[in-house]
RNA sequence: GUCCCCAUCGUCUAGAGGCCCAGGACACCGCCCUUUCACGGCGGCAACGCGGGUUCGAAUCCCGCUGGGGACGCCA
């Protein structure tokens, strides 16, 4: 019998969930559901300088809204609570003393100036910046202010499977000594990592590949306590246009930012799966379900990627066009409301790629401003509009377009040109059977809509 | 600089020695549908970084080069 699968996200409070965060988060939620593992969820903010609560509540909330939910974490607590790193720091005293007991590990009184000299003269002297082991051969055991370093024997070296890259393997003498908890107390990343990801019995650590070089610095600690080394996945990053990682300089990385530019969560979803990973069929459409079902971490891409902003806008255009104007309303709602807004909706969505985007494919409803039209055409039109109902349907429509052909001697393009012109003011929109309708009933219950009738009226005063 | 990772159309990718003079998707360009726009349909443009091997045969395996990225912190 396999031991259960669970993965972590472990994000560090320092700003919103950001996307190449989120593809991380997604994989591990795929690899975790498709094994019928656990995934949880654990806060990073050993950095008191950098971490804020504010920070936290939003890359929560962020995964809250790609539907990213987990088992374990800080809110809703779990086996191995907390699941916030700066409430855990007696687990990694007592580690760090075990460390220290073992002779591995060792109290460093230097201070940062003094480091920060050491490594100026090793950088201008052409060797590595590695610690000069002072401390280790004058081991002390005192109150004054001092860091823990863990100590790197020099011989052999550190080999790991990744998942996503085989076989990764480095040399020992290529790092130095490097500290474990810092003076003031709090752990640095490589030891709580260790540290919490066996205690919370993490099976598979997927994270990004910037954390591919820190890893065989947390090997030597598994070792040294004598635990089982979990499987490793390294993601590739994402990358901006230019090819370098993807930061705020190349635009919106957020996902707030996203769901704020009208992306659906779905689409976000489907997209970042695609980034780095495909589907053996091949699907490039798929629902989560379809994701769990098909994921595996050996279709993950090595390489980098770069994203596709165009690819994103396509995607979740596919995703509002499948959706009904009644789904869609609610949503559409946060960014433009009207009381016609879902007939509205089933008129323009064809037309749209972000929700963002119906307040500007909609504005014609509400904002009219004549075009030139010819006289007599606007007097019949608005003759026919007075004498016989405005269409409220296709039926109505094509009735009136056939007395309009009579009164006018006009058809086809000659025809339809100038009423589109006449009522909405634009030569180009959605169609005429649907968008005079449209304006009809909107401006029954919508006191800023212009009427067709109005409309034609103002334009031939 | 040192270490590590990576390398197929502009972009995301398929490809695990012959099925590939390389397939799909986005973007772009045509045509069709449409009495406009959009949607949709059809078609087109467009790639295995370079050099050596291995092999009857290489996009696929090996080596080197080049290029890109990442890490070298008392950040994560």
């Amino acid at each position: 019998m396999t031991a259960q699968v669970r993965v972590r996200f472990a994000p560090s409070p320092t700003g919103p969930l950001h996307v190449g965060g989120a593809r991380t988060a997604i994989f591990n939620w795929l690899f975790a559901k498709h094994h019928g593992g656990r995934f949880l969820i654990r806060v990073e903010d050993t950095d008191q300088a950098r971490s804020t609560r504010e920070s936290e509540e939003m890359v929560l909330d962020d995964l809250r809204w790609l539907a990213l939910l987990w088992d374990e974490g800080p809110d809703v607590g779990g086996p191995h609570a907390p699941y916030r790193q700066s409430e855990r720091t007696d687990i990694y005293h007592r580690a760090a003393r075990e460390l220290i007991g073992r002779d591995v590990a060792y109290r460093c009184y230097c201070t940062e100036e003094e480091l920060e000299a050491k490594r100026k003269t090793a950088e201008a002297a052409g060797r590595p910046p590695h610690y000069d082991l002072k401390c280790w051969y004058n081991r002390r055991d005192d109150d004054a202010p001092h860091a823990i370093r863990f100590h790197v024997h020099e011989d052999g070296d550190v080999t790991i499977n990744d998942l996503i890259r085989g076989e990764v393997s480095w040399k020992k003498e290529s790092l130095g000594d490097f500290i474990v908890v810092r003076s003031d107390g709090h752990p640095t990343y490589n030891f709580s990592v260790v540290i919490d990801d066996h205690e919370m019995e993490i099976t598979h650590v997927i994270r990004a590949e910037e954390h591919l070089t820190n890893t065989h610095r947390q090997v030597l600690i598994y070792r040294a306590m004598g635990w089982p080394v979990p499987e490793f996945a390294h993601v590739s990053l994402i990358l901006g246009p230019d090819r370098t990682k993807l930061s705020k300089r190349h635009g919106a990385t957020s996902v707030s930012q996203y769901q704020e530019d009208g992306f659906l969560p779905d689409a976000m979803f489907n997209y970042l799966t695609l980034l780095g990973w495909s589907s053996p069929d091949g699907a490039e459409l798929f629902t989560r379900e379809e994701a769990i079902a098909k994921f595996s971490l050996d279709r993950v891409n090595p390489a980098p990627a770069v994203f596709d902003h165009q690819k994103l806008e396509w995607l979740n255009g596919q995703y509002i066009h499948a959706m009904t104007a009644a789904e869609l309303r609610p949503l559409v709602a946060k960014f433009f409301d009207a009381p016609w807004l879902e007939e509205g909706i089933d008129v323009v969505k064809t037309s749209v790629h972000r929700l963002a985007q119906f307040a500007g494919a909609l504005r014609f409803v509400r904002e009219y401003e004549c075009a030139q039209v010819d006289r007599t055409f606007g007097e019949a039109l608005a003759s026919e509009l007075r004498t016989n109902a405005t269409p409220t349907d296709e039926a109505s429509f094509k009735a009136m377009v056939e007395r309009l052909k009579v009164a006018t001697g006009l058809k086809g393009k000659s025809l339809f040109m100038p009423l589109r012109l006449a009522i909405t003011g634009s030569d180009h929109g959605p169609e005429l059977v649907r968008t005079i309708p449209l304006l009809q009933r909107a401006s029954e219950v919508d006191p800023l809509v212009l009427s067709p009738l109005q409309r034609v009226e103002q334009c031939i005063r």
